[in-house]
DNA sequence: ATTTTGCGAAACCAATTGGTTGCGCGTATA
DNA sequence: TATACGCGCAACCAATTGGTTTCGCAAAAT
């Protein structure tokens, strides 16, 4: 199926863990004893956040350390620009308007 | 079920019904016309974003027109604060980085 | 060499999803 | 009043989801 980003973080456990790993790279097992889940379930969602390249393993020793790509982030970012473009319009409409109303008085 | 702006913003159709809607209001048949889908379908998603207050009705005559809360889409900014903190630092490091390569050439 | 441990893949289940079709209600228009 | 249109709701289907349990593999520890 196809993924994407938004996909990726729709999930709240997702959301969480990519809270989590931006802090400190984690293994599976780590990141499961930080929710009420199982590995086998956090490795499914870690799976889903590699589809987007959300993140990327590091092999240390016979563990496997998940670290968020923070660069992929910017691309939700990118996206939200358009919507900033509108309210920060809007902001500068109110703030024209207060202006008009303060000038009238 | 649970709902928030994530789950919404997390298919491709309500992203686009989203950004149509931001520029200008739109009535369920309007948008349909806007994709390969049907009024039913459309009312569906408008209906899921409704639930998490991304947009709101606005009764017209007969006709109800839906609009985006552009407040709301504030929030997904807001949790993207956090890791716009960490790109910002990670620049940072990279231009101390560059700037220490640069002093010892 | 044997045991233990961490890991991912597969099979399976219940719940949710997007989509369709069909129905009934309310509002304009004739 | 009668007709046509736009709308939302309910029922239904196929596909996807998050979760569990089970299994086998590979690396470390004994």
């Amino acid at each position: 199926m196809r993924r994407d980003i938004f996909q990726a973080i729709a999930d709240p456990t997702r959301r969480a863990i990519i809270a989590l790993i931006a802090v400190q790279a984690m293994t599976p097992n780590a990141i499961a004893e930080h929710f009420d889940t199982t590995r086998q379930a956090v490795s499914k969602h870690l799976k889903i956040l590699s589809e987007c390249d959300l993140i990327k393993q590091e092999q240390q020793g016979r563990e496997i350390y998940y670290l968020l790509e923070i660069e992929k982030m910017k691309e939700i970012d990118k996206w939200l620009e358009q919507f900033r473009k509108i309210w920060e319009t809007r902001f500068e409409q109110l703030d024209q308007l207060l202006a008009t109303l303060k000038k009238n008085k």
